[in-house]
DNA sequence: CATGTTGCTTGCAAAATGCAAGTAAAAGAC
DNA sequence: GTCTTTTACTTGCATTTTGCAAGCAACATG
């Protein structure tokens, strides 16, 4: 019998981070960046105009920081993440999304409207 | 200092299949359901029409059988993915979506667009 | 009935997660 | 400048999840 998994020829493919692909599936490819339950929260607030360690832990579901800290690291090393110095004077770093990082707009609003269509206690909430 | 994390206050909120939420985002209540690197790749087979386990076996990711098995249940639990008898006459179940699964179609569409735009090495291969 | 296929479960090692605590640099108060 | 607080992490460790291989029972096929 035939292997199942796995690619079957030639030189593996890897993403723009250098990580062996699962396979050549976009959708794959994404969640071996994004498949977890925590890193998609993460870009929603930097969506909301989020930038900051702290403003991330804030967040309602309560990041655990060792966790916060990786999945910034990993959004970094992927590029959709980027550091520059923060706005308000001070010499910390701020975070931002790159436009590769932005480009999950659609994705976030398509994840946002199943929600709020089909588990009927999640709703819109002030923050952004 | 006030506690961050958690739902401040009233009763606990639970989404469809009677788990907790971390919080009233729709954002994060879908990712208790997919937030990992294996389900939405099951549906995406669902959308592709493979509705048998060792269909879901055959993708060239290769899913663990227990996994499968784990995740496939949890979809049937939230009410994403239900079971039919098989169309090939057997005794056999297969699972399908249902609607509140379909409803997923516009999530899958912008993971795949942004993975096509975004990681050259992916593309759509000819399955389904 | 013999043999292969399907759809799982079990056991276990390795990795990821979650929580609490610790730490060091920067910022703010005095 | 010194003291204290905030910020942005890291570390340690217990718990949970993952991944792989093996096992197995119900079904299907010849």
């Amino acid at each position: 019998m035939a292997k199942s998994g796995g690619g079957k020829a030639g030189k593996p493919m890897r993403n723009q981070a250098g990580d062996l692909l699962r396979s050549p599936c976009p959708l794959a490819c994404l969640l071996d960046v994004c498949g977890d339950r925590w890193t998609l929260l993460v870009i929603r607030d930097l969506f909301f105009g989020r930038s900051r360690f702290k403003d991330f832990c804030a967040s309602p579901e309560g990041i655990p920081t060792n966790i916060l800290s990786d999945r910034l690291n990993r959004l970094l090393r992927h590029g959709l993440v980027e550091q520059v110095p923060a706005a308000d004077g001070t010499q910390r770093m701020a975070y931002q999304l790159t436009p590769k990082g932005r480009a999950l707009g659609p994705v976030l609003e398509a994840m946002r409207d199943w929600g709020l269509k089909w588990e009927p206690s999640t709703r819109l909430e002030m923050q952004g």
